[in-house]
DNA sequence: TGTACATCAGTGAACGCGCGTTCACTGATGTAC
DNA sequence: TGTACATCAGTGAACGCGCGTTCACTGATGTAC
């Protein structure tokens, strides 16, 4: 049964990819190891070949989480049509479609609560990837370097992820796509 | 063994108030029945006496924990000094003691990404909370009761959320009271 | 290049633990007369 | 008001289930010569 190291490679990361959905649709603790390695083609017992326990599969999946919605903020502000590269990031976080797509969402809003509660690494990944949403923020601003940049970018994300966050526990949907709606028009007077 | 029919409210409201706690303070999942009820002096058999389970409890507990931040934003617009409303219930919300005060915080940053997976009760009971929020929100605007004031509100609400959550994943302690600063100070020019 | 052996990815059963729930029991409270 | 019985809050043991982890085993890959 052993497989090829380029097998092995592609088995991990798919795990980790799996693992990255299930822990954002399921929350972390609801996402169980056997419901993943299923996910992922496998049967649970070979996890253990690839990860030494659960929490060191939450720390990559959250990485890998993190890094593709900080790719999508960067090419949503690259991709803009006329719109500032802040109102584009912005539009895509707030869409509908980002609150209904929790397995592919922002897990600091799919997570937030959770990864309050993580041990230091994997609040640690969390950090370092809020840190670089905020520098991608203030990229798009006028004077990125400034005080008053990171004040907004600080503020810009904070809306960001609780408006998210609200809309997903929100019952009446009509509320729901107005904290979205009118989080948006705001944040466009802020930028 | 049998208690009073006063006792036994007395303990069943002592449940609800001890499990709003641990609910927040360690996540509704991680918190067990017989954490709970050992917290409040008895052992976990008794528990079936107040409550048919634990996600009846859970809605109960939730309902409390959002009765006591409502009821503490409305006495910090009411007893503020010079600040206007909104202003008061912002510096509550993003004091460094609430971000630190997980057990007594608001449920909305400290079960945010939980509730959003909950059962529709458990949203149902959220959402009237926020609703209620947005009112107490609006109330402190001049033109309280225009579109403007509750796309205000929410954009408000969503900001506070999102900075507490943010500021407890955070590892870096000055980037934690930064996110509280900040937003405080951007929501200054808002409202 | 070919061969013999070691390695190890993956399987599926089993283990151990925690947690929600159930249950027989106790004895004080509540109620019917 | 007093008495006899029913009710039921609380106890602590036990149950059942799910989940993370371990383990013996298989057989293909990798490696040493």
């Amino acid at each position: 049964m052993r497989k090829s190291k380029a097998e092995t490679a592609e088995t991990r990361r798919r795990i980790i990819e799996v693992a990255a959905r299930e822990f954002r649709r399921s929350g972390i603790h609801d996402a169980g190891l056997a419901e993943v390695m299923a996910a992922a083609g496998l049967t649970h017992g070979g996890f253990y070949r690839h990860f030494d326990g659960k929490e060191k599969l939450v720390t990559e999946a959250l990485a890998a989480a993190m890094e593709s919605i900080l790719e999508r903020a960067d090419m949503a502000a690259h991709g803009r049509d006329g719109k500032s590269g802040l109102e584009a990031i912005v539009e895509t976080y707030l869409a509908i479609d980002h609150r209904d797509d929790r397995s592919g969402g922002c897990p600091l809003a799919g997570l937030g609560s959770e990864l309050a509660r993580a041990d230091d690494e994997n609040r640690a990944v969390a950090s370092a990837a809020i840190v670089r949403f905020l520098k991608l923020l203030m990229q798009q601003m006028p004077r990125r370097k400034s005080d008053a940049a990171q004040s907004k970018a600080i503020f810009l994300l904070s809306a960001l992820v609780g408006a998210i966050t609200l809309s997903r526990i929100v019952t009446d949907p009509e509320l729901s796509v107005a904290i979205l709606r009118e989080t948006k028009r705001q944040l466009a007077n802020v930028s």
